[in-house]
DNA sequence: TCACGATTATACCGTTCAGTATTATTATCT
DNA sequence: AGATAATAATACTGAACGGTATAATCGTGA
């Protein structure tokens, strides 16, 4: 049985961490939490122990809404080359896909919490990490069957295609300017076809 | 004749530059400030208009500290081509030459301010374009003197090495690995030599 | 429907916030 | 050296902060 304060927990997290995601964990009031929620500070104590546990929850929200999304598409693929351009697309999609909820969390979450939350800083590490695995995981399985060259190194490219990845977010979302990530995404596509395939 | 009052200005800013740096704008405190600084909200507020014109100059003042060094470094080459490797290098040291004021201050005040401040926001940009036009320049200084190849695109260039050297960069801090970072740069000066060179 | 436990609202706590008016001190120039 | 202006220290403001104790209300199973 779902209880009333799982709902409304649940509630708090999805409305609250757009705008942790935005401005950042002292920036945001629980003045701007009770007003985002409708509720009180008397319902938010009750749910979460305190700010930085909100903060936490609301980090995981938004990492879980993203991979859980990025590898469902990964999934669909009938091969790990296919995988592979199934990410790119997933990241061509990426702005508009986050601009709902204020951009890359990784981003920001992350800087935000770099030198003020340590316990955060790991959770964005995490996930940073799960998403750089999935890279690595469909070059080795192409690896492996054949379809990608022996000579590619997973991590890597991994490394590398997401460092790409995430200074083209970073510069698109500072400058309102999609073309930094959509050319990164095809010149990640256009080295894949050029080194990866046999 | 340089009054007392520049040079508390000057003392300021530099001390306080590195801390909203590292912890943004909304978790500096003016406690902070005159900690750091010995002085107190009188000398503070006699010197500075508020808080975020102090946080408006100390941005400025690392930006100053950072396109001026890359400037001078490039400035030091004897062609275009040089120019560019020179620009590596500066950014194969530049973790070790960011981390004492506590990383890349594009990064750092850019996502602090995205959503709460946009005359920071705006002074990010410049910067950011600032540097980005380096490397445009010398990319066309060298197909203008016939040393780089003329079907290069200078700005196309120019923001997909600046977007793989800004996700570098945060990848590397907020992950305390620099191997993000030194295989980029590797990587932009593998392309320079095989596509730009004649 | 009733009763009880779970959940939320209210009112308030002490602390810290950015900012300022006034006083004290210190530089600077004659 | 003394006058005067520039600069910094002090003490304070009202508002906002995160957090909590207690009271009211609501959901849920009997």
């Amino acid at each position: 049985m779902i209880t009333k304060a799982e709902r409304t927990t649940q509630f708090i997290t999805e409305t609250i961490a757009p705008i942790f995601n935005r401005k950042g964990y002292e920036a945001t009031s629980l003045n701007d939490i009770t007003a985002a929620t409708g509720l009180t500070k008397g319902a938010v104590y009750g749910n979460f122990k305190n700010k930085e546990n909100l903060y936490l929850q609301c980090f995981d929200h938004l990492a879980k809404t993203i991979t859980s999304r990025l590898q469902y598409r990964v999934s669909l693929a009938a091969s790990p080359m296919e995988g592979l351009f199934h990410f790119t697309t997933f990241y061509k999609e990426y702005l508009d896909f986050t601009s709902p909820f204020g951009g890359c969390p990784i981003i920001n979450y992350g800087s935000d919490s770099k030198h003020l939350n340590p316990e955060m800083n790991l959770r964005v590490l995490e996930v940073a990490d799960q998403i750089e695995k999935i890279l690595t995981d469909l070059i080795e399985q192409g690896k492996a069957q054949g379809t990608i060259r022996k000579n590619i190194n997973g991590p890597v490219y991994a490394k590398r295609f997401f460092s790409l990845i995430q200074g083209a977010v970073f510069m698109s979302q500072v400058s309102d300017d999609a073309s930094y990530l959509s050319d990164a995404m095809n010149v990640i596509i256009d080295t894949m076809n050029q080194r990866f395939k046999i």
